[in-house]
DNA sequence: CACCATACCAAGCAAATGCTTGGTAGGCTG
DNA sequence: CAGCCTACCAAGCATTTGCTTGGTATGGTG
């Protein structure tokens, strides 16, 4: 039953494609278990029989969903951590290469965060723990070489503020919808200013808030927003 | 599965309580529609019909654990809100008393955080969305009394900040874990500390992160924790 | 003792769900 | 035009799931 069908060079599986983009939709909005492949076939207009002429299961299409995604994304930390800017200028990079895969893959990250703890318990999905587990190295890594360099505060609890940053930033995908043209909304490069800003300096007013970022300074509309 | 554990040392806590206790862990570990009566009869050591005798269906377990909960969490922050603290008192004591909240709650306040939006597609779950509402609008006066009396930057947005923080606060219910005596993991009132620290002085080094509040500053141990 | 409430069992039903099987229609290519 | 491939339909099967129904054992109370 093993599928590996997909010739890798072809850029044309688009049916294939779109069936998966409606499939991470719904796996967005209703969850992994929740959605059927009813539901997905039927978003789709074909009987959920005809899903598996594309697919082996419901697993392999979350599968493919989730690897495709996590593979560009961790080639942008990469890139990041490899690079020859300093410690606070990596931090924000990072922050704003997350916001970003909050803006252009906002299904595949709420895939992740929602069911990422239910999926780990099947052995095909164990590359999620490992991913788990890099994405932490990433951010300790980051968060170490600022304290190392004395961009960041020395008392950090180091496992504490990687915690608060994962956390801050990915669980943005529950609220984060881009703005339309009109309804002056955030952009995703808006939100990540702001939550650098707080983040590094806190939003507090007492005394000296001073040296911040350059690139993270900018004017913001003071338009509400719901949610 | 098996398991069927013992009565245990029951103390005063009627079956019924014991149910929803059992049904409220699952329901956090597995999900709501993850997890079957059938689960739930087994861990509690009785065939699935019998659960009906204590309740009417699945969702009124959900509905009872949930409302249940809020009460009592609400009751807390109308305290504050009334209370004659600073603004800055009072928004450090909202996030002690949420952190306490996952503390003494874990799966509760799990279960609100992953289910709140599927079940709020119910009818009968409409309060979850005022709940939410009302959260809005105690973070919200909290911070806008925070600005107007100079504690906190007159530049934030507010509605930003608000989803920053209820973001950090609640999240935390992911991984936080009561700490065991012989392990240096952190207890809630640590973790809370440090999380109101960062929020309002931010991680950076830059300058002057002096005012601090006083309750804030307290000593913590450097033994590092795990996820 | 009669009565009854509590807490459960035993069996099963109807609906939902993941997936299978055999077949069809259209397009492309040698 | 024969052969083959892609994309789908039609029908259904086995299992899971929420919930129902009728019955049993136990303990308290008038």
């Amino acid at each position: 039953m093993s599928a590996a069908s997909t010739p890798e060079t072809s850029a044309t599986s688009s049916r294939r494609d779109q069936l998966l983009a409606i499939a991470a939709q719904l796996f967005a909005e209703k969850g992994f278990k929740n959605t059927t492949v009813r539901d997905i076939a039927d978003a789709a207009g074909i009987l959920s029989g005809s899903l598996y002429h594309h697919f082996d299961s419901k697993e392999s299409m979350v599968d493919e969903i989730l690897s495709t995604f996590q593979e560009g994304l961790f080639a942008q930390y990469d890139e990041i951590l490899a690079s020859a800017d300093d410690a606070r200028t990596k931090l924000e990079r990072a922050v704003r290469v997350s916001f970003e895969a909050i803006h252009q893959h906002p299904h595949e990250v709420a895939i992740y965060q929602n069911e990422a703890d239910y999926l780990g318990t099947f052995d095909r999905f164990g590359y999620l723990a490992d991913r788990n587990t890099q994405s932490r190295q990433v951010w300790v890594t980051l968060i170490e070489e600022g304290v190392r360099t004395g961009v960041l505060r020395s008392d950090l609890d180091v496992t504490l503020t990687y915690r608060f940053i994962r956390d801050t930033v990915w669980v943005a995908v529950r609220w984060y919808r881009p703005p339309t043209p009109g309804s002056g909304g955030h952009t995703h490069t808006d939100v990540a200013d702001q939550y650098v800003r707080i983040l590094l300096d806190g939003i507090s007013a007492t005394g000296g808030r001073g040296g911040r970022s350059a690139t993270v300074t900018r004017p913001r509309n003071p338009k509400a927003s719901r949610t």
